[in-house]
DNA sequence: GCCGATCGTACGCATATGTAGATGATTGGT
DNA sequence: ACCAATCATCTACATATGCGTACGATCGGC
């Protein structure tokens, strides 16, 4: 059996990704986006275009809720929806150039934070301390949300 | 310049610590104590007994929604307030025989899933990971919060 | 062609949050 | 003794959340 001499998980988990948010909430700001428009524009990022029922599943937001972001992060012009082709039900969310450019422009600017709230540790650390939050974070299915 | 090749330290802490909030729930909710409940009851686990108001700080919790669980606490048996006799004003929230019983019980619980959420991990690099960790958060103010 | 299912959308509901008074008891300074 | 400040408490308000419901457009199977 193992004692605690440490506080607790989810407390340091809780405080540390606290920080974190709060040092992005003012980088996106800059750019107009409230969180959740970033996580989803974030979301689009990567891949092709999906419809809004798996945007709202990969992003873990609320199907209702992922609409209001939707509509802000167009009126931006950084996402254009349009009707599937293939089923018109479906609407095609993809991200615009603009709306890479933005998403560029907010990944350097968190990667230098990132760099900034990590650059202290010890390199060898460092390079453990994220390899196993990856490797944890890996395990928990196919989650993508920040809620 | 550090090129982005692992999601966003933002992601990767709120995934992990949602996994963690929930297996905690169901340890606390054994004891039928909210998470908030087991927030308060936790910071008055190790030293001496507060002001409310000093708890509220500690927790992080709203000053006005604290109220709420010290009654729900009170209701259980495991805190108890007793007006200060230095300062009238101030009631002084301590913890009970019957509290320290239950908070040693989770403690040992959550301390427990902990063990099996990081068992797999190479044991140096878990201490590798625990130490970072506890050093990041430590440099975050003296917030002891959840939220 | 018809009917059930699906998608995007709008709405209401119940809940949790922080903030801001208002109140009554009590303190401390003058 | 008086008056401002403090503490615990209560209430109200504005906001964000997820969930459920309803509706029109559309698809797919039969």
């Amino acid at each position: 059996m193992r004692c605690v001499d440490r506080p607790e998980l989810g407390v340091l988990l809780s405080r540390l990704r606290r920080e974190v948010l709060a040092r992005e909430t003012p980088i996106l700001e800059r750019e107009g986006l409230p969180m959740w428009d970033y996580v989803v524009l974030s979301a689009l990022g990567g891949g092709q275009a999906p419809t809004q029922a798996r945007l709202a599943a990969a992003t873990g937001r609320d199907k209702t809720r992922l609409i209001a972001n939707l509509d802000h992060l167009e009126s931006l012009g950084l996402v254009a929806r349009s009707p599937d082709p293939a089923d018109r039900r479906n609407r095609i969310v993809a991200i615009t150039r603009a709306g890479e450019r933005t998403l560029h422009r907010c990944r350097a600017a968190i990667a230098s934070m990132e760099d900034d709230l990590l650059g202290d540790l010890d390199a060898s650390a460092r390079e453990t301390f994220e390899s196993v939050l990856v490797d944890l974070a890996g395990r928990l299915g196919p989650t993508e949300a920040l809620r």
